[in-house]
DNA sequence: TTCTATGCAAAAAGTTTGCAGTTAA
DNA sequence: TTAACTGCAAACTTTTTGCATAGAA
């Protein structure tokens, strides 16, 4: 795949290089189109997955653009497979000291955590 | 907030408690049109949402609908505020020997994972 | 009888794509 | 000169909502 220059991709890589704040494409669209007011969210869009491509940013993934449900209440984990979208449970007793370390660190109380583990499951490679 | 039986909500937690694949909404329409054929999806998106609402079922949070984007590539995690909705990083050495032993128990390999806490911030009283 | 649940279809929300014109190399 | 990049708008995908009717309590 062959890329050429553009002011656009530039500033969107630009902007989200100084920031920390995980931000949207929508996001990203209002601080570029301060400079280039004619942007369109399309360009934003293409030049994210370009960026993507090129390695130069993330997209936080969730595995899939559905949403997915589960009726299994009791405490359990999630790893996801990134290519076929596979979920597949697995439990763990999480380090409450751990817990305890960072709570003290940030000044906060925790109710609960998420943690969740993202590659390839057997099928696919793992 | 009252809830009434329906037939079609008792239908759809049953398919749910009966599959460990955490589906997603189209799938459970498809499973329960079988028995209704006259279901539509957005009965199943309603159903969905009173269960949750009743604490029988959990949606798989990813916390918005929107994607975000990330230029920031050192390891870090959030830490989330349930009142303020404030997003705080952490830094976190992951137990490496955990991460193999749920390889090894799932026979899979993961390239990345995600850690959160949820709870309340210093400022909202944590 | 009352009001929640339903089916249907339209709208909303977020993302992708086709097209004709622009621009980097 | 050529083919990647752009803006615009339409299309697409997933979820939500409005409305009239059916059905549980």
């Amino acid at each position: 795949m062959k890329f050429r220059k553009s002011k656009q991709r530039e500033k969107i890589l630009e902007v989200l290089k100084n920031t920390n704040c995980h931000p949207t494409a929508d996001w990203v669209y209002d601080q570029v189109k301060k400079e280039f007011p004619n942007l369109s969210l399309g360009t934003v869009y293409r030049n994210l997955k370009i960026l993507r491509q090129q390695g130069k940013i993330k997209k936080i993934e969730h595995g899939s653009t559905y949403d997915r449900f589960d009726a299994v209440t009791n405490e359990h984990y999630h790893f996801i497979c990134e290519k076929c979208g596979q979920i597949i449970d697995f439990k763990l007793e999480i380090n409450k000291e751990m817990i305890d370390k960072i709570e003290e660190q940030l000044n906060c109380t925790t109710t609960r955590q998420k943690f969740e583990l993202y590659g390839l499951c057997g099928e696919c490679g793992g």
